[in-house]
DNA sequence: GTGAAAGCGCTAACAT
DNA sequence: ATGTTAGCGCTTTCAC
C-alpha cells in the first residue's frame, strides 16, 4: 500500500507480485483513481497532449483532417490542440512555445512552409514534429503527404484524354510545397505534350476568390483556356462561379478540376472533379508517427510516408458522368445571373 | 531574489517594491523565463486550456465557431483542445473526465442534448461550462445562442411575404434545442396563416442526406411543398440536390431556405437563403464567458446571452436577389464582364 | 516587503 | 518485491 507500488503497478511496471497488484487494482477501482497527468507531466515533461497546426481551420480540408486526427488522439488517449497559423511563422513560433509549456507530447504541422527548419529547432529536434499534408521543407523530418504531384499528373493526363490543350491551372501560393508539387505535376504533363500543349499558369491563394479572379485575368486577356485546374477544391469552386457569372457552361465551354475531393466536391450542385486525398489517412497516420517517435524509442530512423491520391471524375470534367449522376439543371441558376 | 519575491512578481502581486520587482523583471526578460502551466496546474488545479465540445467538426457550422472560438482564447492564453462527441453522452462523459484531469479552466459545450444537467454535474458545477449554439436543457446556465426561433419565424414570413402557403420544413433532431427552437418559430407563423397555411414537417438530421430523404419522401407522398425550409444550411443543400435531381427549378417551382449562413450558402453556385448567426459572436463571447465564470469571483450570477440572427436572402428564395447580387466582391465580376 | 518551508501528485533513484 | 526519499516548478501559508 505505498505511493511507489501503486505507481508501479498504474504503469505495469513487472516488479510487483501478482497478490499486490491485483489488490491495488482493485482499490484503484473502487476509488475510481485516476493518475493525474498533470502531476506526470510536471515529472516527465510532456503531458498527453497534441498540437495540430493548420494554416485555416474555417478551409474545409482541415477540418476533415482535424476529425481523423482526433479520433486516432482520442483513441490512444491523447488531447487534441488545435492552432490556427495563418502561415505566418511568428504565429506558428508562439503556438510552438505554448505547446512546449505545455508539454505537448508532439507536434503535427499541417501547413508547413519555408519556416519548418525554424519549427523543427523550436520544437526541440524532429522527434517532436510530424509534418502532413505539405511536404516539409527542411530535411530529415517525420512526414505523411499524398503525391500530389502524382495527382496532378493523373488530373492533367484525365484532361488531356478528353481533348483539352489549352489548359490553365491556378497555383497556389509559393511558400507551399503542396501547392508546388501539383504545379510541378502539371508542368511535366504539359511539357510532354510539347508544341501541341499550352499551360496557362496563374499563381493564387488557397481561396475562393483565387480561382474567381483567374478566370477574370483571362476573360480579360482573351485566352480563356478549355480546362482549369484549382489548386484545391476551394479555388475550383471559385472558377466555377466566375464561369457561371461570364455565363460560360460547364464543362462544355470550360472543364473544371481541383484537389483534395472536399465532401462539396462530391455534391450534385458541384459534381467537381477531384484529386482525392487519403485524408483520413493522413491524419491517422501522422497521430501515429507522431507518438511513436516522441515515445524516445531511441529511434534515428525519419518516418516519411507518401500516399497516392485517386481521382473522382465527375461532371466539371466529364459531362457524361454529370448524365449518369443526375445533372445539375443549370437552367434554374443561369437564367438568374 | 528568493523563490517566492519571483512569484509575486510574476502574477503581479502588491506586495513588492518598485525597485526589486523591476530588478526581477529584468532578469526574467534575460533569461526568457516563462511560467510553467503544467507546475501552476498542479497546485492550481487548472491550467490555460479550454475544452470545446462539438458534435461534428466536419460540419461546417463548427471550424467556423471553432475558429472564432481559438482566436478570443489563444488572445488570452489559452489553448483550445477540440473534442468531438457525435452528440453521444458516453463519449462527452469521457471527454469531460479527460478535461477535468488535464486542470481545464472551462468547458464550452456547442452540442448540448438531453444530457446537459450530467453536464453540468460532470465538469463540477455550471461555472465550469458555457453552453453556446444549443440552448442548455439543463437550468441556470451559463449560455450565448442565437434567437433562433426568431430566425425561423424571419425567414417563414419572408417566405410567405413571397406567396408561399405550403411551406415544408426539414426538421433536425428532438435532441438539439437549437433545431426545436427552429421548429417552432416556423409552426408559430404558419399558425397565424389559419386554414390558409400548411405546414409540412419532417424530421431528420443536421446532414445532407437528411434533406435529400425529405424531398424524396414529399415528391412520393405527391405533396411537396412551393418552399422548403431545411434545419441547417447542410440539410438545405441535401433539399436542393434532390429537387434538382427531379428536375424542378429553384426558386420558379420550390424555394429553398436553410440556418446558418455557412460560408457555402454565399456561393453563387449555391445561392442560399439563409438565416445567419453570427458565430464569431458566439465563439467570442463563449470563450469570454467561460474564463469570466470560471476565474472564480465568486459570481453567482449566470450569464446568458441571446443573439438576434439576422436573414440573408438570397437566389433559393428570391429569383431577383440573384440579379442585384451576384457574390460577395462584386467588383471581381463586374471588372470581368 | 521578503524569505523559508510545505506541498500539489506523481516518478525515479535508492534503500531495504 | 516493496518502502523511502528526493525532487519536478510552482503557490501559499507563515515567519521574520
Amino acid at each position: 500500500v505505498s505511493v511507489s507500488t501503486v505507481s508501479r503497478v498504474v504503469r505495469g511496471h513487472a516488479d510487483v507480485q501478482k497478490e499486490t497488484r491485483e489488490r491495488v487494482l482493485e482499490v484503484i477501482r473502487e476509488l475510481n483513481y485516476r493518475p493525474s497527468p498533470i502531476a506526470r507531466a510536471l515529472v516527465s515533461g510532456r503531458s498527453p497532449t497534441l498540437g495540430l497546426l493548420v494554416s485555416d481551420i474555417a478551409n474545409p480540408f482541415y477540418p476533415q483532417l482535424a476529425k481523423s486526427v482526433e479520433r486516432e488522439a482520442r483513441r490512444r488517449g491523447y488531447a487534441v490542440v488545435i492552432c490556427n497559423t495563418d502561415d505566418d511563422p511568428k504565429e506558428t513560433q508562439q503556438y510552438i512555445e505554448m505547446l512546449r509549456d505545455l508539454g505537448a507530447a508532439g507536434i503535427i504541422q499541417a501547413s508547413g512552409g519555408p519556416d519548418d527548419a525554424a519549427v523543427v529547432e523550436a520544437v526541440g529536434g524532429w522527434q517532436r514534429v510530424t509534418f502532413t499534408n505539405r511536404r516539409p521543407t527542411a530535411k530529415d523530418c517525420n512526414y505523411v503527404v499524398s503525391d500530389n504531384e502524382l495527382g496532378a499528373s493523373t488530373l492533367t493526363e484525365h484532361l488531356v484524354s478528353l481533348g483539352h490543350r489549352r489548359i490553365g491551372f491556378v497555383a497556389g501560393p509559393d511558400y507551399a510545397t503542396n501547392a508546388r508539387e501539383r504545379l510541378q505535376g502539371f508542368r511535366q504533363v504539359m511539357a510532354r505534350l510539347g508544341g501541341q500543349g499550352q499551360a496557362l499558369i496563374t499563381e493564387g491563394t488557397f481561396e475562393v476568390t483565387s480561382g474567381r479572379r483567374a478566370v477574370q485575368s483571362w476573360l480579360q486577356a482573351g485566352e480563356l483556356p478549355t480546362a482549369i485546374i484549382g489548386v484545391n477544391d476551394q479555388v475550383a469552386v471559385g472558377v466555377l462561379e466566375a464561369l457561371h457569372y461570364a455565363n460560360l457552361t460547364v464543362p462544355d465551354q470550360v472543364a473544371v478540376a481541383g484537389f483534395d475531393d472536399v465532401e462539396l466536391a462530391d455534391s450534385t450542385l458541384v459534381g467537381l472533379t477531384s484529386v482525392r486525398q487519403h485524408i483520413d489517412r493522413l491524419g491517422r497516420e501522422a497521430v501515429q508517427i507522431a507518438l511513436q517517435t516522441t515515445s524516445g524509442k531511441g529511434t534515428t530512423r525519419r518516418i516519411q510516408r507518401v500516399i497516392a491520391p485517386e481521382l473522382a471524375v465527375r461532371q466539371t470534367t466529364n459531362w457524361e458522368v454529370g448524365l449518369q449522376r443526375p445533372a445539375r439543371d443549370a437552367k434554374a441558376f443561369s437564367e438568374a445571373s
